[in-house]
DNA sequence: GGCATAAGATAGTAATCAATTACTATCTTA
DNA sequence: TAAGATAGTAATTGATTACTATCTTATGCC
């Protein structure tokens, strides 16, 4: 029952399909990726894609799912355990580099559905996600506060906005650069400045 | 001769186009935008187009020409004549968010055309654009050392990866509140941030 | 006022897309 | 092991795309 017998479960059909698109994300304009591309990436026939997904919207929602999980359990076991909240915020921020290193298609998608108008299925779930993202970063700035490790006259929502858009930002210059690596040298470097700044408003 | 008449001479026409591209980009998904979109905008049969380019290339190639142009008179001029050149950062900022603002196609195409693979002619114009801001932007960070306004210790390249990603930032927001008025009142607020942290590296 | 030409309209083309169909292979279980 | 359920194939659909060929009209010049 393995990935590489013919007839999978649907469940793991579904599953197969999540991450392929997230691979060829990192490889093509997420908004070109055809279901073609997907079936044949996958070494299936397109219309078997219909058989677990009503429409491609649905692979689309069923991918930025699997993102929203991954990432935010994966940033709350990095602060998991750690003291202080401003360090807990650096882990946060590193760990969420590495998940966007290693899946580069991620921010790729996550960007790719922002541009959609209107309000799909997929950009409610990204507009969730990143809510609750701010609703992390905004109780650790709290903490921060009141152990003294950050201003009381810092601006919190200012500072959730740079935090996401210091990754967004660290995630453009990569797709600008062609080459996603190098985000792992430049987070730390940027980062610097960015507690710097919270830490002297 | 003006935009209301029916015949309109070649390079008004693609002046008209150009326009009609980034207001459109504004209502939606760039990648999205069909030359019969554009053509139905500006009054126009769909055919009528390919009179005055190519191909639908060379309008991406035109109107991030057209963007690369303006934005980089626009910001040069906001910097021009102000004596500290951290005052000058903050001034081309603030001009750049406005110009956003005034335009919010423009962020949506420019982050639509490095979502493309390869090396489009139009993505090699968005690369060009950036170098040239990131240039601009390293004069200005070593001016203000020389003058004591900024630590030796500054990190030169993380600081011009954090401006630009600092506007890159505040453009996803706004793509994801879908509101690109607000950007005019995060900017100053974020951008304070950002000061204190190059201003203590 | 007639005429050359630039600009636009009309009506196509071939290619590509998501989705559906009729059918077949494989697995599960009674 | 027979029979139903599940998963996949191959071919086709109508819609949409960028682009083009041909015909028509507007504009500027002598």
């Amino acid at each position: 029952m393995n990935i590489h017998s013919k007839n999978l479960p649907a469940d793991e059909r579904r599953a197969v399909t999540v991450e392929t698109v997230i691979d060829l994300a990192g490889l093509q304009n997420p908004s070109e990726i055809t279901t073609a591309a997907i079936a044949k990436h996958m070494n299936l026939t397109q219309g078997a894609l219909f058989r677990h997904f009503p429409n491609k919207e649905a692979i689309w929602q069923a991918v930025i799912e699997w993102v929203a999980e991954r990432l935010l359990a994966r940033i709350d076991r990095s602060a998991q355990g750690i003291e202080s909240p401003l360090a807990a915020m650096e882990a946060m921020f590193m760990s969420h580099i590495e998940f966007v290193a290693e899946h580069p298609g991620v921010p790729r998608m996550m960007i790719g559905e922002l541009q959609r108008a209107g309000s799909t299925p997929a950009k409610r779930m990204v507009r969730t996600l990143i809510k609750n993202y701010r609703e992390r970063l905004h109780r650790l700035v709290e903490k921060a506060k009141e152990k003294g490790e950050l201003p009381f006259t810092l601006d919190n929502e200012a500072a959730a906005t740079l935090f996401i858009g210091t990754i967004q930002g660290l995630v453009m210059q990569s797709l600008l650069a062609g080459d996603m690596e190098g985000i792992r040298r430049d987070a730390p470097r940027v980062f610097k400045i960015y507690r710097s700044g919270i830490e002297n408003s």
